[in-house]
DNA sequence: GCAATAGTGAAGCAATTACTTCACTATTTT
DNA sequence: AAAATAGTGAAGTAATTGCTTCACTATTGC
C-alpha cells in the first residue's frame, strides 16, 4: 500500500488532465452532483462522466448516487499519497544537496 | 506563472509514468548519465531517452551535455510546484470540513 | 401518467503515447 | 587510425485517450 505504483500511475495520469483538475478543484470547495461539475466544462455530459470515471479509478474522487442524482466528493487520503510521493523526492534531493553544501565548507 | 495548467498538465503527465518516476526517483538520490538512467530499465535506450525528453519538457528535470555525456538533475522548483497544487486543494477540502464541523458543533 | 431531469453505455474516431528497430553522429579510449 | 562508447533521430506500430453522438434507463415533478 504503501509503494503502489500502479495506483500512483493512476493519480497522476487523472491530474494530467486540466478538466479534471478543474473537477477536483471544483469539489475541493465542497461535494457536487455530475451536472453541476459539467457545468463550467465545454463538453458532453458523457465526457464529464468519462471523466469522472477516471477520477473515481485513481482514488482522488468518492461518488454516491442517491435517487438519480450522482454526489461527488474529493478523497483527501489519495491526493495525500501523491503529495507525500513528491515530497519524498523532493527532499531527497534537498538533504543531498545539504550534505554536499557541508562537503564543500569542510573542504574549503 | 502562479497557474500555468499547461505547466501543471505536463508534469502530472510526466509522473504518471512509472518507468519515469523511477528515474526522478534515482535523480532524488544524485545527479545521472542518460546511460545510468536506462541501466534499470527494461527498455531501449532510444525509449528511455523520449522520456527523459518528456521529464525535460516538464521541467521536472534539468540536463547538460558535456562531451559525449549527458548529465540529469532533478529541477526542485517544479516539484514544487506540483506539490503545491495538490497542497492546496486538499486544505481547501480540509478547511471546509473544519467549518463544517465547527458549524454542527454549534448546531447540537 | 407524462414530461422533464440526471445520468449511463456503447460505438466510433482522430490524436497521442510508449515503445521498437535501424541508421547515424559525435566523442573518447587504446 | 580503429574500435568502443554515449547518445540522437526518424519511421513504424499497437494500445490508449479524450472526445463525439445516439439510444437508453431510472427518478422526480406536475
Amino acid at each position: 500500500m504503501l509503494h503502489d505504483t500502479a495506483q500512483l500511475d493512476l493519480m497522476f495520469q487523472a491530474l494530467a488532465d486540466p478538466a479534471r483538475r478543474g473537477m477536483v478543484e471544483r469539489l475541493s470547495r465542497g461535494p457536487a452532483s455530475v451536472s453541476q461539475l459539467a457545468e463550467p466544462l465545454a463538453m458532453s455530459l458523457s465526457a464529464v462522466v468519462q471523466h469522472l470515471n477516471v477520477l473515481e479509478a485513481s482514488g482522488l474522487v468518492r461518488t454516491e448516487k442517491v435517487g438519480r442524482v450522482r454526489t461527488c466528493q474529493i478523497e483527501p487520503k489519495a491526493l495525500r499519497a501523491a503529495e507525500h510521493w513528491i515530497n519524498e523526492r523532493r527532499l531527497a534531493w534537498e538533504r543531498r544537496l545539504d550534505r554536499l553544501g557541508d562537503f564543500l565548507a569542510e573542504t574549503e
